[in-house]
RNA sequence: GCUGGGGUAGUGAAGCGGUCAAACACAACAGACUGUAAAUCUGUCCUCUUUCGAGUUCGCAGGUUCGAAUCCUGCCCCCAGUA
């Protein structure tokens, strides 16, 4: 009913679920499949709003449990908004907070873990900071210690506080260390009541608040890798009233394609799929070609400022001894500022040195790598070259590893 | 010249009779990072060995001791104060 956003599909590939399409926000329109980067605390790490429209963004993804914190969801609406107060005139999403249940919760780092080593020891030396529940979730601020909840009315609160055009619902993001009985006590529980009563308070804040663009709500679906699990869950938010769905969760890299693709036979055609976390070149192809449209990923950006550069060779680190004396340009194949006017002697001497630039040139040329391979891909499905450009852009990237 | 302090691995710096190949920091080298508790984290870092381990070290040369980076003697340097 609302005009919170709308999805047009241009091209579909033939023997994939594959798409290309355009999303239509107040903000603008993204075209799809796009890789948005992500602005966790209204910025994307090192780079200026301008720097990032270069590198190609289309939109921009920040998190309600950091902005919340710091500087309060109440600035942000104050201000006019996340694109005012960020001063990003395209598209924006918002995540929930839902990934912070996880990482301050039942662990940090290991759990993300995608490939399954069937670890479970203790999930990070950190303190646990949160603790959930079936009404929602208690947290201690990872900044001061202070005792905060959310539920999935206060997440969609701060959300539309924050304003941004895509927004998504409170969910609990398992690991693949937990068990079959966890997951499907977290779906029934958790993630679908939960997304019940995110889309009905959001409903509730657009009404209220109409006086500012209407918002739209992804519904995120979870079940780790387990079939059943992904097709009940698609199956269960597709018959709700939702502008669109985020993938989300645990995922296996073995086989990232065939879970999406379970999701995407049970999600309507006609909303677009955006997955959540997910930026490594093989993903990105084999989430495309099962129907994924959007993305979003730190990754990126913090592999790059740690020194990592994405090249069509696979990732080098810019830091090692062999760059000292290497005084041609990083990727004579990539188009992005950095490369086009920077050595890997003065990268590597700027990372070396601890320069501060050293993060912005590594975060502009990994976000414009990513951007572009998704646009790359873009258009290889409109063409029809979609496989051809799969196998060897895969090939050639995974060649040295 | 005298008086006092000091010379430890790439650097700084602990150690002051045994558990010392020698804390710690930095540098160096390599790796990791997938809805950001990340300008973070991990490993290596005298030599040889893939591991186990073996072999040489604590200014130099002697000595005491079962045993010395640690104690003694001489020498060589450095720093501070003073002639």
């Amino acid at each position: 009913m609302n005009a919170a956003l709308t999805f047009q599909i241009h091209h579909r590939l033939d023997g994939a679920l594959a798409r290309t399409g355009s999303i239509i926000t107040p903000h603008g329109t993204i075209a799809t499949p796009a890789f948005i980067p992500v602005g966790t605390k209204a910025t994307l790490k090192s780079l200026t709003p301008e720097q990032l429209a270069n590198v190609g963004a289309q939109a921009v993804l920040a998190n309600a449990y950091h902005l919340y914190l710091r500087p309060g969801a109440d600035i942000l609406d104050e201000a006019g908004g996340l694109n005012a107060f960020m001063n990003w005139d395209k598209p924006t999403f918002s995540d929930s907070g839902g990934f912070q249940v996880m990482s301050l919760g039942v662990g940090f780092k290991k759990v993300i873990d995608m490939n399954g080593m069937g670890s479970d020891k203790p999930l990070g030396k950190k303190e646990k900071l949160a603790w959930i529940d079936n009404e929602g979730v208690t947290f201690k601020s990872h900044l001061d210690g202070s005792k905060h909840r959310f539920t999935p009315e206060i997440s969609m609160q701060i959300q539309h506080q924050i304003g941004a055009d895509i927004t998504f619902a409170f969910d609990e993001l398992t690991t693949l260390h937990h068990s079959y009985e966890y997951q499907v006590e977290s779906l029934n529980e958790r993630t679908h009541p939960w997304a019940v009563r995110s889309l009905t308070e959001h409903q509730r804040l657009n009404a209220e608040r109409s006086h500012r663009p209407p918002q739209a709500l992804f519904g995120v679906v979870q079940g780790a890798n387990y079939e059943d699990l992904r097709r009940q869950s698609a199956r269960f938010l597709a018959g709700l009233d939702f502008d669109g769905y985020g993938l989300g969760g645990a995922l296996t890299k073995e086989n990232i394609g065939e879970i999406v693709g379970w999701m995407s036979q049970e999600l309507p055609e006609d909303k677009p799929r955006h997955m959540l976390g997910i930026s490594e070149p093989d993903d990105i192809f084999a989430c495309i070609e099962n129907g994924a449209d959007t993305f979003d990923c730190v990754s990126p950006a913090r592999v790059g400022r740690n020194g990592a550069l994405y090249t069509l060779d696979g990732r080098v680190n810019i830091t090692n001894a062999k760059y000292r004396r290497d005084f041609s340009t990083f990727d004579s194949n990539c188009d992005c500022y950095t490369c086009k006017n920077y050595t890997c002697a003065y990268l590597h001497h700027l990372f070396k040195a601890d320069e501060l630039l050293s993060n912005t040139l590594a975060t502009i040329h990994n976000e414009r790598f990513i951007v572009r391979l998704v646009d790359d891909i873009r258009a290889s499905i409109s063409d029809g070259t979609f496989f051809d450009f799969k196998q060897i852009y895969l090939t050639r990237y995974y060649a040295k590893k």
